[in-house]
DNA sequence: CTGAAACATTCCTTTACAGGAATATTCCTT
DNA sequence: AAGGAATATTCCTGTAAAGGAATGTTTCAG
């Protein structure tokens, strides 16, 4: 895994900026200032964290610049979960023999 | 999401402790110390720091602790990325619409 | 060409945190 | 009870990073 992007994510500010990125689509620095209740300079910078992490995408538009969320380290991030997952879907394969069982007996029953 | 747990796996040998634990199953702070090559006294801090944020659960054996992972702030980040899929699975969707493009053209060579 | 809006950059201060070294604690063995 | 093994804690130092304030840059409107 890529420390850079969870460190990136590690601080509130800016985990906060993806989360209005995912629930408002793409925002302008403003946009983000005004919605955070940051100075716009402390936003030009957490921004620039998310995207040298690799984040975000800025894309300069005129004076403004529009933020994007980009899915690869999402991607990435979900995939190395997947290392983990086994960790808690023992419990799951535990109800799965169960089931499993459940149907032997309905098997049985069928015999009888 | 939690940002302590975020912190937590920010740092290289603390993420590099959770995947020891990931692969090897539970250690001691001992076996920690000497697969990633690290001072005793940094590999405590480190696991202290894993333990506050939940990462990790420390059973004291005797004169040793019994490091193993715990599946629920795994499966909280996991639910947490959930919210974020449907960014990647646009993607997927496309393909879909792509696919009835093609069974369309398929109906349309069946008249024909 | 001037001013204003939207951002970026710089400088400064404070704080958090990682690593090293030394020392303290706990527990088992004998 | 003593010593050693495994781990914890403390103290120190250096460094990175966050926030504030001020200023610089770019771009459009008029």
């Amino acid at each position: 895994m890529n420390t850079a992007m969870l460190t990136a994510l590690a601080e509130p500010n800016r985990l906060h900026i993806i989360e209005l990125l995912r629930d408002g689509g793409p925002l302008t620095i403003g946009e983000i200032t005004s919605r955070l209740e940051l100075n716009q300079p402390q936003t030009s910078k957490h921004v620039r964290v998310l995207s040298e992490a690799g984040l975000v995408e800025v894309e300069p538009v005129a004076n403004r610049r529009i933020i994007k969320l980009r899915p690869e380290p999402f991607q990435q991030l979900d995939s190395w979960l997947e290392t983990f997952r086994s960790m808690w879907e023992d419990r799951l394969d535990r109800l799965d023999d169960y089931l499993r069982e459940i149907q032997a007996q309905d098997k049985t029953f069928d015999q009888s």
